[in-house]
RNA sequence: UGGGGCGUCGUCAAGUGGUAAGACACAAGAUUUUGGUUCUUGCAUACGGAGGUUCGAAUCCUCCCGCCCCAGCCA
């Protein structure tokens, strides 16, 4: 079983909510939100945070929005949008009509800021970015105060209306909150509240010329929809005191408790927004939803179900630690899944030909194949066979070392499925040296896969028909970078790309029971991996397939330890 | 050299004073018409380090060391 439901998920989050429900804090209400800014797509690490937050929502018989937390028109779009919906849904998790946008509480949240001006906790700072940052100080400085700190809050009212109404250029004006500028929090030295962008936005078009910032835009439009915990990353630690003091000089009553955990961090993986950007802007993947990208849209291409993702991020817990999980174990999840659902088929990925010389020319059989070793419940398919076969060129060689016990001349294997073959003949490129064909007998008593004298035979081959079989392109996907922690490697990745992350095998034969696979439709090619039909290229005339993950593989390891 | 966090097996991660869960990875073996799956077994005298409190400490105290985050009018 690939679902461990029994148990479910408990993590230093979790337990602050029950003390919760203890000291009834909010009035034993949970109501989480999932608030991605739609300047991307979701990725495996947003994924972690999807499933934390929906996770506890339904746990704790709570809510749990969605929210787009739109307040940079730059770079937003509908397009993120709806790929972020798309990728949450195909998740599993729903948020029936909880969805909002910050964008939608632009009004209020000008009303909001006002209030703060009025009550002398704002104020219009002329400051150039650059002073501003002079200003600022630094680590082990503290901070000066802005010469525009002490207007009145008339002229800080009338300022920043005329900021609203567009009068301004961008960077002449923004409007602070007048915390402490010798705080030795950085994050409460006068943060900015709105800033100038005569840019338009996705949503509110050019209604709006100021933008709120995050810091005060998030923890308002949690308290706006009554959110109890806000569940963000690490790196927002340094800004809980000012979510706090927003909400606290407003004197509101909707106050959630902001919680912290660590982001997701993937070996051989980025999992960086302004990386992942860089990848598809440059052109190094084929775009957002590229197979090698670890995007949910990429991932699901891949052949990822999300029932292996949800899987992944129960497992991986969620703490404080700042640490890197090993891929490995995301593999593991899907190959878990897969293992259980995908349907057992026949491709060979490099044709070898196959000659049994002694199988009547013209004749035809079929074999009736189980779609799944372990449960016959999934049935079975029909699978012809013939005189001239493929088998896989790994499935063959001329002069085996010690612990290889496929076909080899002289051999005898088993067909999957069928009857023992032995090689009798190898036939090269005179040329070359390159084995163009091998010629082998069968045993027509070993139809049942056994042998009736009883003797064995060390290996089960698969292979498929040559008249019969059909042509498919296959790619076979693997990790796209070589190092196991990229960013460690400095600001330019792209040297550490694997040149192999993909590689187009189109000279693929697999069984026909394939001629109308579904797009996405996933299945085991029995000894290699498990694969998908690809979502976007692949159709009955012309199939495509995606490596998902390959099978483990001993024999390869037995190989790179012969190497060393 | 300011502030905020974090340090338990190769990688994640339980543990909250009573004598180190689990998963992945790895290793060995069994079963096997996938060198797959499944199963069995092994894998931290030890919790960043040093002191201290205690009958007893990964858990409490002190000091030290290491790593991460913060100086966007990004989120």
């Amino acid at each position: 079983m690939s679902q461990n439901n029994s148990t479910p998920p408990s993590d230093f989050i979790r337990d602050i909510i029950e003390e919760h429900f203890r000291s009834n804090r909010f009035d034993g209400r949970v109501a989480t939100r999932f608030p991605p800014e739609p300047n991307g797509y979701l990725h495996i690490g947003h994924a972690k945070s999807v499933c934390l937050n929906f996770g506890i929502a339904v746990q704790y018989k709570g809510t749990c929005n969605m929210r787009m937390d739109d307040t940079d028109p730059v770079g937003e779009t509908q397009e993120f949008v709806d790929s972020i919906l798309r990728d949450v849904k195909w998740l599993g998790f729903g948020w029936e009509d909880r969805l909002y946008y910050a964008s939608d509480y632009y009004n209020q949240l000008y009303r909001y800021a006002v209030e703060l001006i009025r009550r002398g906790k704002a104020y219009v700072c002329s400051l150039s970015a650059d002073e501003t940052r002079e200003y600022r100080g630094n680590l082990t400085e503290p901070g000066r105060e802005s010469p525009y700190r002490n207007h009145s809050i008339e002229e800080n009212l009338d300022l920043f209306e005329r900021m609203r109404a567009g009068e301004f250029e961008e960077g002449a004006h923004v409007l602070r909150a007048r915390i402490d500028m010798a705080s030795p929090n950085m994050t409460m030295r006068d943060p900015v509240m709105y800033r100038i962008k005569k840019e338009p936005h996705y949503r509110t078009g050019s209604q709006w010329c100021i933008y709120p910032m995050y810091d005060f835009a998030h923890c308002l439009s949690d308290s706006i929809e009554n959110i109890t915990h806000s569940i963000c990353t690490l790196e927002f630690e340094n800004n809980r005191p000012l979510y706090d003091w927003y909400l606290d000089a407003l004197e509101l009553k909707s106050h959630p408790q902001q919680i912290e955990f660590a982001r997701l961090n993937l070996s051989f993986t980025i999992l960086s927004k302004r990386r992942l950007i860089e990848l598809v802007e440059k052109g190094y993947v084929g775009g957002w939803n590229d197979p090698r990208m670890p995007t949910l849209a990429g991932m699901r291409r891949r052949g990822y179900t999300p029932e292996a993702i949800r899987n992944f991020c129960d497992r991986i817990g969620v703490a404080k630690n700042d640490s890197i999980v090993d891929v490995a174990l995301l593999e593991h999840c899907v190959r878990e899944d897969l293992n259980e659902k995908a349907p057992r088929v026949m491709a060979v990925l490099r044709p070898l030909k196959v000659i049994i010389d002694n199988y009547p020319e013209g004749k035809e059989e079929e074999f009736d194949c189980p779609y799944h070793p372990q449960n016959a419940g999934m049935g079975s398919r029909k699978v012809p066979f013939s005189r001239v076969i493929y088998i896989d060129r790994e499935d063959f060689l001329e002069h085996p070392p010690k612990k290889f016990y496929r076909l080899a001349p002289g051999r005898e294997v088993r067909l999957r499925y069928g009857y023992f073959v032995k090689c009798v003949n190898v036939v090269k490129d005179p040329a070359t040296g390159e084995v163009r064909e091998i010629h082998c007998t069968y045993d027509p008593g070993t139809r049942s896969g056994f042998a009736p004298d009883g003797r064995k035979v060390e290996a089960t081959i698969h292979w498929v028909s040559a008249v019969h079989s059909l042509p498919a392109e296959v790619r076979l996907y693997d990790r796209l970078f070589q190092t196991a922690n990229p960013l460690e490697e400095g600001p330019d990745i792209t040297g550490f790309l694997n040149p192999k992350s993909l590689e187009v095998l189109r000279s693929c034969r697999v069984e026909p029971s394939l001629v109308n696979a579904a797009p996405g439709s996933r299945f085991q090619f029995e000894r290699v991996g498990y694969f998908c039909t690809d979502s976007i290229d692949s159709s009955g005339g012309n199939l495509v397939f995606n490596r998902t993950v390959s099978l483990r593989d001993s024999w390869a390891k037995i190989l790179e330890k012969a190497k060393k």
